[in-house]
DNA sequence: AGAGTTCTTGAATTTTTCTTGACAATTTTC
DNA sequence: GAAAATTGTCAAGAAAAATTCAAGAACTCT
């Protein structure tokens, strides 16, 4: 899943640099000189953007206040890339819930890494996809060939304990506990579970793509 | 629509300079000397104040104590009016998210400006659009085909984080915070007002446009 | 102080999910 | 190939969660 960033840099030669360092790097960019121009595009589709990257020396505006805007919009992370005497603002800028600070000059390789952490901090990375699936454990959301799919608490903690254990076959036992159920539960309601799940993720017992039944041990997710 | 300070002051003098300034300016001023009597009427009706200003040379309390209070019982502006020498103690201040400083001794002007200046930040000045419901957070007003609808705060509120979160789900606890109530409020509460707002831009929960139950998680605005 | 809102919460109602027995289908064992 | 064990799914009732009602409390405005 290639990531999307908003970079907002009055500099053009710094635009330039960054742009084409993070597209080689298999980043989307769209680059703005001027901030309201930016902004107008983040509000056209402000979550399709994984991360901005935003200058505070600004002309017509000033860079807190794009910040704000953008987090009042959408909770996307920002990056802010300031000149090295501007640290002062800092403070500031965190209360704004800015994600992390690079002062120029700066490696590009060095931007890279900063995208990285916070990606990962945001756990956006930690969505992944199987097949058709895609599945995003923090939100705990699926979807089907992008269909978003509703699966109960319970549909939801099989499916992450089985993807977990990808290409390990789990006991029932195992599923019982994962799902957080009464010791006491009986094997056929996790088969219901299962087969009620797999209804929903579009997949067929006897063909799977996804769930396998072990004979005589439990289930596996195919890996 | 008048604005309401709460005035936290202990010098009578600047006290009475402040209030009858902010006072010809169109101000609603409620003003204490002591601390934990403001602190008292603030929790009475947090929502009410538009805006905290506060002198951190208080007795009986530290002032930043004061701040954490406020704050935690409801997300208002805090503007600080200090001693100059207090000027080391910003970062704790930002910390704890004070949204501005004035070094005494200073005019009552500059004061004005800054509570206009905090007050426009905390407008998010853009409209938006969803469907068939307009939104303008600034002015907290929506409109369901362009009849205006009249929202309470706290629906308002929920909505405004609902919208801010739009596409995930979020949790009845983390709707009681960004309403700001009380940490102790039953979920059939926020179901309640859930369902008022429903009602309001015209949402049906069994075939909603805007704001869908997830079962066992909470409500998320369709995104 | 009193009228009109808004807020909160227990309880009734509705909806969705969970569990389990039943039985057919499938796989393994002998 | 027959018997035994295991799995898949239906259907019905139990349980849990969501929605709404209704009444009283708290708050706002005048």
């Amino acid at each position: 899943m290639t990531k999307m960033v908003l970079l907002i840099e009055d500099d053009p030669q710094m635009r330039r640099l960054i742009c084409d360092y993070l597209t080689e790097f298999g980043y989307d960019v769209e680059a703005f000189e001027d901030p309201k121009e930016a902004l107008s595009r983040f509000c056209r589709t402000p979550r399709v953007f994984d991360v901005v990257i935003l200058d505070l020396m600004l002309p017509h505006m000033d860079g807190f206040d794009v910040c704000r805007k953008i987090k009042e919009r959408h909770d996307v992370p920002i990056i802010i890339s300031s000149a090295r005497g501007d640290i002062g603002n800092k403070i500031h800028g965190f209360e704004l819930g800015v994600d992390d600070y690079l002062a120029k000059p700066y490696e590009p390789r060095e931007l890279i890494l900063r995208i990285e952490a916070v990606l990962r901090r945001q756990g956006r990375s930690e969505k992944f996809q199987v097949g058709d699936l895609t599945i995003d454990p923090a939100n705990r959301e699926v979807t089907v060939e992008d269909f978003t799919v509703s699966l109960t608490p319970i549909e939801m903690d099989l499916l992450l304990y089985l993807l977990q254990k990808r290409g390990h076959a789990v006991s029932r036992e195992q599923l019982i506990q994962a799902a957080s159920l009464p010791p006491d539960t009986r094997n056929r309601t996790i088969d219901m579970h299962i087969s009620n799940l797999r209804h929903k993720i579009g997949d067929d017992p006897k063909n799977p793509k996804y769930i396998r039944s072990q004979w005589g041990i439990g289930y596996k997710f195919i890996g």
